[in-house]
DNA sequence: CCTCCACCGGAAAGCCGGGTCA
DNA sequence: TGACCCGGCTTTCCGGTGGAGG
């Protein structure tokens, strides 16, 4: 008991040591939570309209009659998912009351992203035990059937990101879509999400027109409406006067810059804070959502670096070295020849010139450099190529690929004689 | 005004891994 | 199981070109 208690004070005390700082410098965030994309909030600002539209297309399966199927439609961050969880559960909660069964089943097909795991999930809802691999998908779907036909219910089936799942293939849309005339007790509805208006063109005409009933659109917030959401959830993560003047004006306007989007919005009120609490300031201010916007931008260039193809990444590299001696503007020659060499030490194969050249125009696209078509007269016409990111962060996150491991040694290699010429192989 | 450099960028075909179908 | 197809990546081939220098 004794040494129970020892023990345990020893705990307390390390625990104090390494967390107290952490825990007496939360004095902005109430809750964090509240900013995480994932949250749903009980009030929707400005999605009045669309909360009506769906409202009133569900309406039906609460006398026990079958809903229309409906797409969604909108950009990332403009509330599609929130609206339909939130009026799912509003759904739910008075078929309870109504003393109507009535299920609302979300399911993403980003994360479950075959036919077969669609059905398997679907199943598995309603107490099916299938495996999650090995049976014909036919059985899965009168599983299925059965499982969904046990009792007198509504049905409604959400697929999240319904484009991902498009794909791969309608089969399981159109099984889903026409599963009613197959059910004797049971009615479906399906609500399908999706941020790509073009997708119903790789749809089978059945499937689309039996999907899309009801069609609802989001449009982008603009500024003032990000405001508004902004500062209803401010309220609920921050404590009093922690949000600094023009902090949430500054997140909404930017956000509404980039097409509306409210997640990125929230990210960003989200990193200004973390970065206010980090300087231990005990108030967010406009200088702290401008670093926030750095680092966001920042974080992604990196991600971005991270997933770039092996061979673009020793391009890359390359040109990190031509700008670290000194030459910060080049030519796809100049790209080429130090990136052969690069490759001969590393092991890796050569791509032609005629490649790589598409892989400049690549790293153009994603904002990793700035490259434009100019001629030099006689000497010719090439791109002139410059980078336009920070180059540590870039430089020891392609040095993070294990593939490129000889690259660091090289470097050192580089560093610690002035005369190595970097062309060398 | 012409030449000619050093590359651009389109077209087409080959290669390869994965999936489908009989 | 093998024949076949598909899509992404890469190579091969090649016509095209803005402008400094002659």
């Amino acid at each position: 008991m004794v040494k129970f208690l020892k023990y345990g004070g020893v705990v307390t005390m390390i625990f104090m040591n390494v967390f107290n700082k952490l825990l007496t410098t939360t004095s902005i965030f109430k809750s964090r939570d509240v900013l995480r994309h994932t949250y749903t909030p009980n009030q929707l600002p400005h999605r009045d309209e669309q909360i009506e539209a769906l409202a009133s297309i569900l309406v039906p399966a609460l006398k026990g009659e079958t809903p229309s199927n409906i797409l969604v439609y909108g950009k990332t961050g403009t509330g599609k998912t929130a609206t339909i969880k939130f009026v799912g559960k509003q759904l739910e909660e008075v078929s309870i009351k109504m003393d109507v069964k009535c299920h609302v089943h979300y399911l993403n097909c980003e994360v479950i992203d075959t036919q077969y795991r669609v059905l398997a999930n679907i199943a598995k809802v309603f107490g099916r035990n299938v495996p999650m691999t090995g049976w014909p998908t036919d059985q899965v779907y009168e599983e299925v059937k059965r499982a969904i036909d046990e009792e007198d219910r509504t049905v409604i089936i959400v697929l999240d990101e319904i484009d991902k799942l498009v794909k791969k293939g309608d089969e399981v849309l159109y099984n889903l879509s026409r599963i009613n005339s197959e059910l004797k007790r049971s009615r479906v509805s399906i609500i399908g999400i999706s941020n790509d208006l073009k997708f119903r063109n790789f749809l089978d005409p059945r499937v689309n027109s039996s999907l899309s009933e009801e069609e609802i659109v989001f449009p982008p917030y603009n500024a003032e409406q990000l405001r508004d959401i902004l500062q209803q959830r401010a309220d609920l993560a921050f404590y009093d006067g922690v949000v600094g003047e023009g902090v949430i004006d500054l997140c909404a306007a930017l956000a509404a810059q980039e097409h509306g989007d409210a997640r990125k919005a929230l990210d960003l009120l989200r990193v200004s804070a973390e970065i206010a609490e980090k300087e231990n300031g005990t108030k967010i201010t406009v200088e702290h959502v401008k670093k926030a916007v750095k680092k966001i931008e920042a974080d992604h260039v990196i991600e971005v670096v991270r997933t770039l193809p092996t061979q673009s990444k020793v391009l890359l590299f390359g040109m990190i070295l031509l700008t670290e001696s000194g030459i910060n503007k080049f030519t796809t020659g100049e790209a080429y020849s130090i990136y052969k060499s690069l490759c001969r030490r590393v092991g890796l194969d050569i791509l032609t010139q005629r490649r790589i050249s598409d892989l400049i125009s690549e790293l153009d696209m994603l904002g990793i450099i700035n490259s434009i078509v100019i001629s030099k007269g006689r000497y010719g016409r090439t791109r002139e190529i410059k980078l336009d990111v920070p180059i540590n962060p870039v430089k020891n996150t392609i040095l993070e690929d294990y593939r490129l491991e000889s690259l660091s040694e090289f470097e050192r290699q580089i560093r610690s004689s002035s005369t190595l010429n970097i062309f060398d192989s």
